[in-house]
Formats: structure tokens, C-alpha cells, sequence
DNA sequence: CTGTTAGCGCCTTCAG
DNA sequence: CTGAAGGCGCTAACAG
């Protein structure tokens, strides 16, 4: 019952080896009956190839890379498991497995990249939470070993991306906010050597400053993308005096953290206080209130990452190898006026999207019939 | 600037092959001066070895596959991404990897099994989402393939596995909201081929009978474990015109749904309805109200799962293969007594956790102090 | 159309 | 203490 090998299926059929692999490969110089009991024969064996015998013929492993980025021990966010979701699914499709590897403990980040490269368990590695200067990048560039990032890089201009421009989409919430009225507008930030925390910060800024509002730097606080950690800058942030009437994260995660710290609080979301998030997870859409957030197809995403990273492994042309996709912002029932205000204070019903990037005719056509 | 191999390390240290190997392999028959060098030469050629020249020879991968579990597409079940930590920094610690894989879109899930394992890329495997007479399990059986289980199976007595002692944990729950005063406890629950489904309706059913409460089946929904679905079970459930006064969900993600639907019924939780989850994810912890749940230490049964798996790869004894662990009911807001009751509603305050599973004496003796 | 042969990188006898 | 040789499973060039 141990499983089955070319030499099995020779014995079997009474071929030689060489003969079976050309049979199973599909080359056209087998009889066709040959060819026939072969096919036979692995059905019944249940053959699969020995990817390391195969691999070390043709140096193909059939297999990315990716590394769980991971911020202390209980790190658990849901985008995660979407992206990999994505990938996973495109890379089954193209018959391509996934290697998974986590920074492990306190180990090096960069030692894990090298170790999987180096002992060639990858054809190509998907990288995401790129940091200023990224050595890992650097360090692919230099092995030549093909790769994909979620994000933008700044220390590889020709580098292949999926991103979604942040700074925009940030911008658009922090410029909601502004024309609800909202004046003091905190801002839940992530670590600064990260990439995308540069863009998601520059919309913030860009937002106020052009609305002519000054930046308030004990407005800004910066969180490790967790929940927990959203709390907590959320709890600082409301302690002032003259507390921000809106608080813009810039993940879900964080988001969400906040609103545990604005109902701690006393406060209510959306009405004391406007919340807004990026990404989208499914959490953002059934949280209470809904969350206004930027959408991120990001299984879509994940499945267009590993498509890109498919041709470049494969020496395919790849069309467009940096896409920066415009943000779809989603107003939800977790942003309104501040208090004060005269009028009702929740613009936005529960429940109900009010998608910008996505242009929704049907429902209108619908009624009218 | 290609990697390093054996070869290079031969030439560049002008000893053969075979010597660079057992230096490299901490063989005792080899000159110390010799070995220094060679090791040198290793670092300074960033050596690591090829992993499929290493598998050929000794048939070890060195790595352990686990296929994430999809109903639908959107699955984001954050569960599993801790899962993966602690697997992840456990293996990483041991020195290996993950190979992680989807069922694929439509693919029958079993395929992906054989495909992993016949085509040699895993050592073991760590299984969850066990169903009943699991087909994967008779397979892995079969072929002799080591796996270690997430969850229990009923086709295979010795199977190695850790759990959490479900029908336990829901009972706990269900017999607290009894206590509460709740007669109407709804339950939305899971596939009915999933193992884990029997367990946890078990355990709903024995605190109503042992109670004196009839089962009423009106009561019961089945989702998919997705918060979608779980709003929309709730949905269901609060419709009727003797509605619950309080929803068992049997996990998390069911139950956050389940807060979406009672909020959107215009009821508040804890208190015209109250709610239960089972696992324990972060977000349940940060819901408001937060939620009372059996707090499931999945990133250290992910460190534990693969500890066991690497044992019985490396034919160690496993002191205890087989564990079920007590369940550890987190009672929060999200529970209160029924509507109509004299006494305040809110017996447990937010944010403040009262756990039965752990003994919490510091706190009373600092209040002395 | 089919079989023989060589070699990918590694480890492990076996000789010396 | 070191080197030569064989073979894990697979594919591809070559011979017939």
C-alpha cells in the first residue's frame, strides 16, 4: 500500500520507465494503447509524481511562498486568512502549493526568507508588510528569486505590486469626516517603518490640511494593527480634555478596538463619536454600529497576487505587474455629525452601504418595476 | 550569485563532496581544522542545503501540511490564523515547514489529500473539521500517513488527537443562562456531518432535558459557522412571535452574527436577548457587549498539535496522544437575565471577565492590601 | 514507438 | 581522516 511510483507502474504494465513518465507526461511517440493501460495503471495505483525526484530534475518546486507576518504572539488578523485564502485557491487552480512559515518567536525575519530560498523550497515568494528599505526584498533581488508584493516597496522601483492607493482612500474618509462637520479628527496609525503607513498617514494630513485644519500631533496615535492595541490609543486619545469628536484607523482591526474603548467610555459610535477603519474584513460589515471602512477585495486580491507571480515564475508576460487599485470607501452608520449639531445625527442607516466605487443602477431599475 | 551547493563548498574548500557533507552533519570522523573550514566556506557562501536532494535520500520533507478548511469563499474564520501561529512558530522552532493548501474551489477536498501525500510533500499532516466517518481519516489510515487531529473522529479510536471538551463547555453556558432565568434558549449550530456539531448540540440538549425544558426544535437553526449566517439564523429565530430570550451559537463568528440580527431587531444584547459563542477569538472579547464564550487557547493547541505530529514522525513516544481538555466558559455582558425579570438585567459587568476555568485569587487579596 | 543511460543534490556505505 | 561510488525518483537526450 505504500504509494506508487514510475517504477510500479513499469512493473505493472511490463514498460520501461521512461516509457511510463513520456505516457503520463502526454508526449505524442507512445502508442496510444501503450499510453492507454499506463493511464490505467496510475488511476488504479493512485500515482501522483514525486515532487522531490521531479524537482530536481527540472528545479521546479511548484510551490510559493508566504510568510505569516506576525506582531507579538496573538496575532490573528482575519485579512490574513482571506489573502491566503485567495492565493491558495488560485495556486490549487494552477496546481501550485503553498508554503507557509511564521517569523517564528523571536527568530530573525530575514533568516526565515533565507533558510526557504536557500534550501530552494520555493519557486517565488508573495511578500506583504513591507517596511521602509525592506531587506527581504533586497535580498530577492539579489538570489533573483521572483516574488509579488500587497503593498508598494521604495527600495525597488520595478518590483511587481498589487496595492490599493491608501493615501486616497484614507483621504476620502478624513474628507467625509471634515464635511460632517468634524474639526478634531484623531488618527490611529501603525508603526512608522512600515510602508503603508507613510500613505495612509499622508491622506490624513493632506485631508486636514487642504480643509485648512492644522495637525494636532496629540491627535495622532500609533497602534500595532491589533485590536487591543486599537483600544488603547482609542482610550488615550478620548482622555483629553477637548477629546476628537472622529478617529479614523487605519485598519478594521484598530477600528474595532476603538469602538470597544468609545462604548467603555460611555460614548456612543457614530453619534459622540465617528469611527472609520480600512480593509473591509467581514467583522467592519456586522460590527455595531457598521463600520465605514475602505473595501479590499483582498481574496481577490490574493488570487490576482499569485496569477502575476505564476507568470513571472513561468516566464510569461505579465501585462500589468504593478496595479494600484482605486479605494472603494463604504459609508456606514459608524460615522455622522458631531454632537452638537442640529440635525439628526446618524446620516447614514444601519446597515445599509453606501458604496463610492461601485456604481449600483440595479436596485433603482428594480423599482421601478 | 546562485546558491550554494555542496559542490561549491568541495571546490571552494578543495576537499570532496562527501567531506563537506559529514562536516557539514556534525560527523565525528572529520579533522576539527578541517571542519572549520568547510563551515566557514558555508557561511560565507550562505549555504543552506538543497531540500529536495536531502528528501531523495532520506524521504523526510521536513514538513507538515494542513489544508484550510472552506465553506464558500469568503471563508475568514480568524480561528484559523492563530491556529496556523502556533503551529507555524512550534514547526519553525523544530525546524520545519508548512505546506498549507485549499480544497480548491469545487475540488473534492479528498483529492487534495492524496495529491499532498502521494506526491510525497509532507511528512504528516495536522486535520481539523473533522466530519463524520471522515473520509480523509480512513485514507490517512490507509496510506500510513501520520496526522494528528484538531478535534475528535469516530472512525478511528486511536487517532491521535487534542480537544476541547465541547458538550461540556456548551452545557456550562446553557445551564447559566437557565440559572439566569432563560426558558426560550434558541441554537444555532453547525453542519450536522461536522463531528464537533454532535458534541456541542449534546451538551445544549442535556442542560435543557436536565432542566426540565423541553427541546423545542423550532428553536434550533443550523448555519456554516460564518457570521453571515449566523445573522441570518437569528433573523429566523427572533421572527417568531414567542422569540428566544437568549441564542447559544456554537461558535464566535455565529454569534457576532447573531448580535447583528438582534440589534437590527431593535433589541439589545445581554439583555432583551442574550448571546453565547464557543472559541474565544480576540474579537469576542472586544464585541460589545463582549461575549460570553469557552475560551479555546487555540495558538498554544497549535504548538501542542504539532509537537505530537513531530513525534510520531520521528516514531517518539507520545506520552499522551490523546487530549481532552476542560472546557473554560468566559461569562461577559453579552448574558443577562430574560426580559421581565425584577433584578437588574446586567449581572456581569462590561470589559470584566469572570472565568470558571481559572482561579483568580490575586485581585482579592490586593483589595486587602 | 520503446528502452538505455545520465544526472539533478544529497547522504552513506565502503576502501583506502 | 578522506575520497569514490551508488542510488533515492524523475525527465530528456540518444539509440535502436
Amino acid at each position: 500500500m505504500a504509494t506508487a511510483r514510475l517504477k510500479d507502474l513499469a512493473r505493472k504494465t511490463g514498460f520501461s520507465i521512461s516509457t511510463v513518465s513520456r505516457a503520463l507526461l502526454g508526449y505524442r511517440d507512445v502508442n496510444p494503447k501503450t499510453r492507454e493501460r499506463i493511464l490505467e495503471a496510475a488511476r488504479e495505483l493512485n500515482y501522483y509524481p514525486f515532487q522531490a525526484g521531479k524537482q530536481l530534475r527540472s528545479g521546479k518546486t511548484h510551490t510559493v511562498g508566504f510568510l505569516i507576518p506576525t506582531y507579538g504572539k496573538r496575532f490573528s488578523d482575519p485579512f490574513f486568512i482571506e489573502l491566503l485564502s485567495g492565493i491558495g485557491d488560485m495556486a490549487s487552480t494552477l496546481d501550485y502549493d503553498i508554503l507557509v512559515g511564521t517569523s517564528g518567536g523571536g527568530g530573525k525575519e530575514i533568516e526565515a526568507y533565507r533558510r526557504i530560498v536557500g534550501s530552494g523550497r520555493v519557486d517565488g515568494l508573495i511578500i506583504t508588510r513591507t517596511k521602509i528599505n525592506d531587506e527581504r526584498i533586497t535580498y530577492l533581488l539579489e538570489t533573483k528569486t521572483p516574488f509579488v508584493v500587497l503593498g508598494r516597496v521604495n527600495n525597488a522601483p520595478n518590483a511587481p505590486f498589487i496595492d490599493i492607493d491608501s493615501k486616497a482612500g484614507i483621504k476620502q474618509l478624513t474628507e467625509k469626516l471634515i464635511e460632517l462637520g468634524h474639526r478634531r479628527i484623531a488618527l490611529i496609525t501603525s508603526p512608522n517603518e512600515l510602508i503603508f503607513t507613510r500613505y495612509r498617514n499622508e491622506g490624513y494630513r493632506e485631508a486636514l490640511l487642504e480643509n485648512g485644519i492644522e495637525i494636532d500631533e496629540t491627535l495622532i496615535a500609533i497602534g500595532n494593527l491589533t485590536q487591543e492595541s486599537g483600544r488603547q490609543c482609542a482610550l488615550e486619545l478620548l482622555k483629553q480634555k477637548n477629546r476628537p469628536t472622529a478617529i479614523v484607523a487605519v485598519n478594521d482591526l484598530m477600528a474595532l478596538g476603538a469602538y470597544s474603548a468609545v462604548q467603555q467610555s460611555g460614548l456612543e459610535i457614530g453619534k459622540d463619536v465617528s469611527v472609520t477603519g480600512y480593509d473591509g474584513i467581514s467583522m467592519a460589515e456586522n460590527a455595531h454600529p457598521p463600520l465605514t471602512t475602505i473595501e479590499v477585495p483582498i481574496y481577490e486580491i490574493g488570487k490576482r497576487l499569485f496569477e502575476i507571480l505564476f507568470k513571472i515564475i513561468n516566464h510569461q508576460k505579465v501585462e500589468h505587474p504593478q496595479i494600484l487599485l482605486p479605494p472603494k470607501p463604504v459609508f456606514r452608520a459608524s460615522i455622522g455629525k458631531p454632537p452638537g449639531t442640529n440635525n439628526p445625527s446618524h446620516t447614514f442607516k444601519t446597515g445599509n452601504d453606501l458604496s463610492v466605487g461601485e456604481k449600483k443602477i440595479k436596485p433603482k431599475l428594480r423599482r421601478i418595476l
